[in-house]
RNA sequence: GUAGGCGUAGCUCAGCUGGCCAGAGCCCUUGACUGUGGCUCAAGGUGUCGCGGGUUCAACUCCCGUCGCCUACACCA
């Protein structure tokens, strides 16, 4: 029997693995710029960082976690900022700083139906940043996420701010909605119902139309905010335009995860399916402390990788091997394979025959390659210490000496990659 | 967890209301091309028609079940 992957996984072939590692690569150089460190965090984690830090009442932590058979408190990780603060707590690390910008790069599981731009297994690039509760932070932060995103040529995408207001206006504006929907109840979908009990602010973003003409109906747009964070939402929206960054105001958004306070954003492009969510974040001032650390404003953001990539669309079969050294018969196998060891001695990707394929086959195989040269090692030439080098794009080909071939292909790749 | 769609060669798929329908294109290999790829032409190979039952003289085609995938909902990146 032919085992079949797991559900909600995916295998990259190399075409898709290059896409990705190209892609994770102008991240780490962008994130670098802006003065991030790496971290690399496990993907178990205790599931009781996850109930305390994203909440009980949330789906992830209701029904998306997947548990390690056999060891009740450990999970695959679904998410990775309260992890993050998990390590962040667990290394004392307030005590050796005030302030941290950490950026993660790998795997988080859920254990979801998939779709379109939903893995079980999906990966992420993220920041998370302690340490600063300046509104400055959250413009650099929400710029950070916008130029990776340009950086990867995902296209055009949409920007949406808003605010939830300080974890007490928060608070007065769950119970303000409650309040006032009350009289809705009736009308409201079975969702929202439950909704209600359990999670009010999440049927603000309910999709179904009749809950979204009831939120409408409300008048809720900004009525929550404290004095102080109304300013400061203003002067966030003036910072990120200042940073050449267009974004909506999005009095509807709200996210999921109960540790966001204040500033929440979410990247969407069109390109996705239903889950066109490319990236997102917000503030969380009071996670730190939920998980039994100091008060420690913190901010970030969570970019899905595998959306980013089908936001770029087919990938492209890059050649990476520049050479391919072909045989013209049996006795020619072993003078090809040494030249072939000699380019790679000298740094240049290079392959040959293993299969022993006719000359035809050697050529083609080299097509697919999509390499520039092939060096045709053949019996005339050898007994002169030569061989042939063909440029596969112009099929001009020319008689050059075994000693010269190396110096040759690397001042050919040169002067072509100074054309570009 | 729920709903809909789909499962036919390695890939993309055609096969109408059951009976010469087991096929096409791509890919791969070989040859035309005398040591040289791309273009063209020719030849060659692969399928338990997802799996298990049922109806029928006869099922890839109908029915039931099952598994898998996809899309969407809830939710999230």
């Amino acid at each position: 029997m032919i085992y079949t992957g797991v559900k909600g996984t995916q295998d990259y072939h190399p075409a898709l693995a290059r896409q990705f590692n190209n892609l994770v690569g102008d991240a780490r150089a962008v994130l670098e710029r802006y003065a991030y460190q790496e971290i690399i965090l496990p993907v178990l984690e205790d599931e009781g960082v996850f109930r305390k830090g994203v909440g009980e009442a949330t789906d992830i932590v209701e029904r998306q976690m997947l548990k390690i058979e056999g060891k009740d408190n450990i999970i695959l990780r679904p998410e990775g900022t309260a992890q993050t603060v998990r390590f962040f707590l667990e290394n004392s690390l307030h005590k050796q700083s005030d302030f941290y910008k950490f950026f993660y790069i790998g795997s988080m599981f859920r254990g979801e139906r998939p779709q379109r731009g939903r893995l079980r297994q999906f990966n992420q690039i993220g920041v998370e940043v302690f340490g600063s509760h300046r509104v400055s932070l959250d413009a650099e932060v929400i710029k950070t996420a916008s130029q990776i995103l340009a950086q990867a040529g995902v296209g055009e995408v949409e920007l949406k701010i808003n605010t939830l207001g300080c974890l007490r206006d928060k608070e007065a504006f769950s119970r303000l909605l409650v309040e006032r929907i009350r009289e809705h109840a009736g009308h409201l979908c079975e969702d929202c119902r439950r909704r209600r009990e359990k999670n009010p602010l999440r049927i603000i973003d309910c999709k179904n139309d009749k809950c979204k003409n009831i939120v409408k109906g409300l008048n809720l747009e900004g009525a929550h905010l404290c004095a102080p964070c109304k300013d400061r939402f203003d002067d966030l929206g003036r910072l990120i335009k200042e940073a050449g960054v267009a974004f909506v105001y999005d009095p509807y958004l709200v996210r999921g995860l109960d540790y966001y306070t204040g500033t929440v954003f979410e990247f969407t492009s069109q390109r996705l399916g239903a889950q066109d969510a490319i990236g997102a974040g917000g503030r969380y001032d009071t996670l730190v402390e939920r998980l039994g650390g100091p008060s420690i404003p913190a901010i970030g953001f969570a970019l899905g990788i595998e959306r980013m990539l089908i936001a770029l669309g087919e990938p492209k079969n890059e050649t990476v091997v520049a050479v391919y050294v072909a045989a013209t018969s049996p006795a020619m196998q072993s003078p090809a394979f040494m030249i072939t060891q000699q380019l790679r001695d000298a740094g240049i990707n290079t392959e040959t025959d293993h299969c022993e394929k006719s000359l035809k086959g050697q050529f083609r195989y080299a097509q697919r390659l999509g390499v520039r040269y092939v060096v045709l090692v053949g019996d005339e030439e050898i007994k002169e210490n030569c061989v042939m080098l063909k440029n596969m794009q112009t099929s001009g080909q020319e008689k050059v000496k075994i000693d010269d071939l190396t110096n040759k292909i690397k001042n050919f790749t040169t002067e072509n990659s100074e054309k570009n």
